[in-house]
RNA sequence: GUGGAUGUAGCUCAGCUGGUUAGAGCACCGGAUUGUGGUUCCGGGGGUCGAGGGUUCAAAUCCCUUCAUCCACCCCA
């Protein structure tokens, strides 16, 4: 068996890429208005640098998950599940402590975890990430919420629901936690295989459990947010005003729940009802310590990711299309041997200003015609003896049909009109269709 | 790691309970049309039927194994 693409990869190929292309240019056109600045940091990194950012965490599969291997040298090297490692390991390497705080910085490109595949999820995938960085403010929680969301408006993508929450300062979580473990330990027997588990190690992660009598026993519960210290709950409320006050659409969640120990304070998702079980495009939160823990000075900050393949399913299941591929202006067909070389040569001055292809050999009208029309060319430029007696082409308008001689020389100046104008509507006339 | 569905041409699929040489549409190539395309008509090339094994006179079809894809569970930075 010859073999495919890896399981969880896949090929995008030419007639998708326009609007990876456009989802790109329009996240960076956003968010470079609010001052963000992109940086591009690499794939992989020292196993530490993912290690010490989610290792802590109780949950060792998400070590599991990563993509880890030793290069020739031996170092131990892993492949970035995430931008958020990478990008502050870049800011402490580069003192951006020093510039004027909160550093904005936005990165953009693949991300690798090894999981089993789904509807958006894959082993390679992508992500557009945001960090703000060096400023505990709740104004940086509400901007970056709201950045999220502009660049989703700015896709033209509808449906999305926005969840804020907070895990609360340390305190509160383990406040929490231990408030689950004396409600629910006399119910435990009650409770899913795994959510009894999940008592023992991280009793926060219960509020996931989609288990039907699991939601029964916690929905009288208190959520994370009802016991949040006045510190926390200050700052909660803070996000949430300036969000009303900017008219970002958003829901409190109250039970929203993050599964690495560094998350403090806001957390925040984005969902989208058409993409699958994996229903969310992005989410993110306040991360302070991470940065000390990563040994850099102790900045707060605070980020998000949105996974790009999600949004483009999103974009596709709402018939938002989003981006176009450039139309070849001319496709210039050589009659002749001769017109070959000349038709190369007139196709590299033309790209200066258009889209321009040419055929490699000589081709009769009628095969020329067909792979001009193939190309997706507007006009079609033949030349061969009679055009070259003349010191002309023809052109030939592919939808109309119409097709005049054009000097040599007025070529530019015809394509350029030409380009100026709509593309002439109706398919083109039947059968004759030519110009005698 | 677990479960379900699906694997037949480049693509989308048909092929019923086993029975001649495995089909269609689209795509591709050629011709009708040797200086005029996209429409139409005619013709053509393309397949280890995912792979391996088994049952049978006979397997795309039934059985087992395996691989892959999709969806879901688990998990989710």
């Amino acid at each position: 068996m010859r073999p495919g693409a890896v399981k969880g990869t896949y090929d995008i190929l030419p007639e998708d890429q326009p609007r990876w292309r456009a989802l790109f240019e329009t996240a960076a056109r956003v968010l470079g208005r609010a001052g963000v600045e992109e940086i591009t940091t690499p794939v992989f990194e020292h196993r530490e640098v993912f290690d010490k950012s989610v290792g802590d965490s109780a949950d060792l599969v998400v070590q599991k998950e990563m993509y880890t291997f030793q290069d020739r040298g031996g170092r131990w090297l892993t492949l970035r599940p995430e931008f958020t490692a990478g990008v502050l390991r870049a800011f402490i390497e580069h003192g951006m402590h020093t510039r004027p705080l909160p550093v904005k910085l936005w990165s953009a490109g693949p991300a690798f975890r090894a999981e089993n595949v789904q509807r958006g999820r894959f082993r390679q995938f992508h992500q557009v990430n945001c960090e703000l960085v060096g400023g505990g403010s709740a104004l940086l929680d509400a901007e970056a919420i709201a950045l999220l969301v502009d660049v989703f408006a700015a896709l033209g993508l509808p449906g999305v629901h926005v969840k804020v929450g907070s895990v609360g300062d340390p305190d509160d979580r383990e406040r929490y936690n231990a408030y689950l473990r004396e409600v629910l330990s006399p119910q435990r027997e009650q409770l899913s295989e795994t959510s009894r588990e999940r008592l023992r190690l991280n009793p926060l992660r219960l509020l996931d459990s989609k288990d039907e009598s699991d939601q029964m026993l916690l929905a009288p519960l208190h959520r994370p947010l009802d016991l949040l210290g006045p510190e926390a709950r200050a700052h909660f409320d803070e996000v949430t005003a300036a969000l009303g006050s900017w008219g970002v659409p958003f829901e409190v969640d109250r039970s929203i729940v993050r599964g690495l120990d560094y998350y403090r304070r806001t957390a925040f998702e984005v969902h989208h009802a058409g993409i699958g079980a994996q229903s969310a495009l992005g989410g993110g939160g306040r991360y302070d310590g991470l940065l000390a823990n990563l040994g850099g000075p102790d900045l707060p900050g605070i980020g998000w990711a949105f996974g790009v393949e999600r949004v483009l399913d999103a974009l596709h299941g709402e018939g938002a299309e989003l981006g176009e591929r450039e139309q070849t202006l001319a496709y210039l067909v050589p009659l002749d041997p001769e017109a070959v070389p000349e038709v190369a040569r007139l196709a590299r001055t033309l790209r200066a200003e258009h889209r321009i292809e040419h055929g490699y050999v000589a081709r009769n009208p009628g095969k020329g015609l067909r792979d001009a029309d193939r190309s997706g060319a507007r006009l079609a430029v033949l030349r061969g003896s009679r055009e070259r007696a003349a010191s002309a082409v023809v052109v030939k308008d592919l939808r109309s049909g119409e097709q005049v001689s054009v000097a040599l020389d007025d070529l530019p100046a015809h394509l350029r009109a030409v380009a100026g104008r709509p593309v002439s509507e109706g398919t083109a006339t039947t059968s004759g269709g030519l110009a005698r």
